[in-house]
DNA sequence: ACTTTGTGTAAGCCCTGACTTACCGTAAGC
DNA sequence: GCTTACGGTAAGTCAGGGCTTACACAAAGT
């Protein structure tokens, strides 16, 4: 299924420390690439290439203007990965309190 | 800051396909390894050590039972990701649609 | 038209991390 | 006490991915 492919694709580009770095530097608006790479440790090819794999997985959106390539943070992908977590978290919830009750019951059984 | 890293290593922890399929195995609740590791393509060793990398992500707790080792999804290392996933989405939109204004005051200042 | 600026792509190196086999503890069962 | 399940650790191999340099190409400025 192509929904829990784009789950993948996403986790595994925020799992490089520099793609958050550039998803964190974004977070106020739309930069070009120049600026993304200005005091980054890294050269600007490596960034674009960060960038290249953050869009492929959905999480960034180009907007070309004019000489330069403004890149700014898809709500939709971020919202993808949202709705995943929370999903998660409510499986890991309920299976909390179904363990939980299970081990009052073999206290109950077991009174000493 | 440790918050930070702490969501660092939940994201790389995740970042494996593997990993992922132990989390997804865990949803209904508690298991122990050799269970985990029943039909798994890998073998037993390599589910311990991935195992253990959620473990150290704080994304999975263990409870000793006996021979067994129970492991489950731990509700806090979820919660601590939907936290970081939230303030990113907010952040995300509010980007959003200020660029969004700034791209409507351009065509109104220049109409034709 | 030529140069400069901004950015993506190709080829290659190298290190991290995922996997395997082998081994070592510990709790249960006989 | 011995054996059998259960599971973590150690050492070593190997592929994938992140980085760099070099190159290509388009838009702007002059």
């Amino acid at each position: 299924m192509t929904y829990t492919d784009a789950i993948s694709a996403s986790i595994m580009a925020l799992a490089d420390p520099t793609r958050r770095a550039l998803i964190d530097r974004l977070r106020g608006g739309p930069l070009p690439v120049c600026d993304l790479a200005f005091d980054m440790p890294i050269s600007r090819p490596a960034v674009s290439q960060h960038l290249r794999v953050l869009s492929d997985a959905g999480l960034l959106i180009v907007t070309p203007q004019g000489n330069r390539r403004l890149y700014s943070i898809a709500p939709d992908g971020i919202s993808r990965l949202r709705l995943y977590l929370d999903a998660l978290w409510d499986d890991a919830l309920a299976a909390f309190v179904a363990a939980a009750k299970e081990q009052a019951n073999r206290q109950k059984d077991a009174p000493k």
